[in-house]
DNA sequence: ACTGTCAAAGTGCTCC
DNA sequence: GGAGCACTTTGACAGT
C-alpha cells in the first residue's frame, strides 16, 4: 500500500480504479444498487481470512450431507448414509453405492417438494480439481462443464453452481480489497487536507509582505510574502 | 448449547 | 430460453 501517492497515479491506483469502475460501471450496474452483504465492511477492519483453501483441508472421507442423510464415502465407492441425523434416536444407517449417492443428489430440487435441501460437501480432491480448473478459466463452456463434471464425479449442475459461487467469492474478496484501498486513500487525503489547511493558516498569519526585487519581473520592485521562519524567494 | 462463518444450493432477475 | 449474477436460505462445522 505504500505505493499509493497523492500526486501520481501508481500502478496500484490504476488497478484499483480499473477494478472499481468494473464494479460500478460494469457487471453490478446491471442491477439496482448492490446491497452490500454484511461481510463487506467499508472503512472497517478487514475481515475474513482467505477462504480459498477451506476445502483443501477437508478430510476426503468427511461426511457428505445430502438432505438429512450423512454420507461417508467408504472404500470401493460405497457410501454409508445416516438417515435423519447424525446417529440420533431416529437415525438409521443405509449403505449405497457412490453412484446411488450421486443419483440421489440429482439436479435442482426445491425445498417445497417435500424433502429437505441436500448439502454436498466436496472432498479435498474434488475441490482441488475444481480450483485448478477455475484458475485456468473461471467460466466454463458447456463442453468443459460436462468434462469437468465427469472427471470430478459431480453433476454438471453442481459444477456450474460451484463455479458461480466461486466467482462470487472472488468478486467479494476483490471488493474487500478495493474497500480497504479506498479507505487508505481516504485517510491519506484527509491527512493531506489537514496539512494544506495548516500551511494556509500559517501563510495567513504571516507578517505583512516584504518589499523585494523580483528578478523575473524585469527587476521591478514587487511584494512577496514572508512565511514564518523562511522567506519565499 | 450457542454462535458465527463458510459454502452448497435455491430463487428471481437481467442480458444476449 | 439459457447463462450468469445478486441475493437468500440452509446445513456443516469450528470455536466458545
Amino acid at each position: 500500500m505504500s505505493s499509493l501517492t497523492t500526486a501520481g497515479s501508481s500502478m496500484e491506483e490504476q488497478v484499483f480504479h480499473t477494478r472499481l469502475s468494473l464494479e460500478i460501471g460494469g457487471e453490478t450496474s446491471r442491477r439496482s444498487p448492490p446491497p452490500q452483504k454484511t461481510t463487506v465492511r467499508l472503512f472497517g477492519e478487514l475481515i475474513s481470512p482467505p477462504q480459498d483453501q477451506h476445502h483443501g483441508d477437508r478430510d476426503p472421507r468427511a461426511p457428505v450431507m445430502v438432505g438429512r442423510k450423512h454420507k461417508r464415502v467408504e472404500s470401493g465407492g460405497v457410501v454409508t448414509a445416516v438417515v435423519n441425523g447424525g446417529g440420533g434416536r431416529n437415525s438409521k444407517k443405509v449403505r449405497m453405492t457412490l453412484q446411488q449417492a450421486e443419483d440421489d443428489d440429482g439436479d435442482r430440487r426445491s425445498p417445497s417438494d417435500g424433502g429437505s435441501r441436500k448439502k454436498l460437501r466436496l472432498t479435498s480432491a474434488q475441490a482441488t480439481m475444481l480450483e485448478d480448473s477455475f484458475r485456468a478459466h473461471n467460466i466454463l463452456s458447456h463442453g468443459q462443464k460436462q468434462e469437468l463434471a465427469r472427471r470430478v464425479g459431480l453433476s454438471a449442475r453442481q459444477v456450474e453452481v460451484w463455479f458461480q459461487n466461486r466467482r462470487a467469492r472472488t468478486k467479494l474478496k476483490q471488493t474487500e480489497v478495493d474497500c480497504e484501498l479506498l479507505r487508505r486513500w481516504c485517510d491519506r487525503l484527509t491527512d493531506e487536507n489537514a496539512r494544506l489547511r495548516r500551511d494556509l493558516a500559517e501563510l495567513r498569519a504571516a507578517p505583512p509582505a516584504l518589499s523585494v526585487v523580483c528578478p523575473s519581473c524585469c527587476g521591478k520592485k514587487t511584494t512577496m510574502p514572508v512565511v514564518a521562519g523562511n522567506n519565499v524567494a
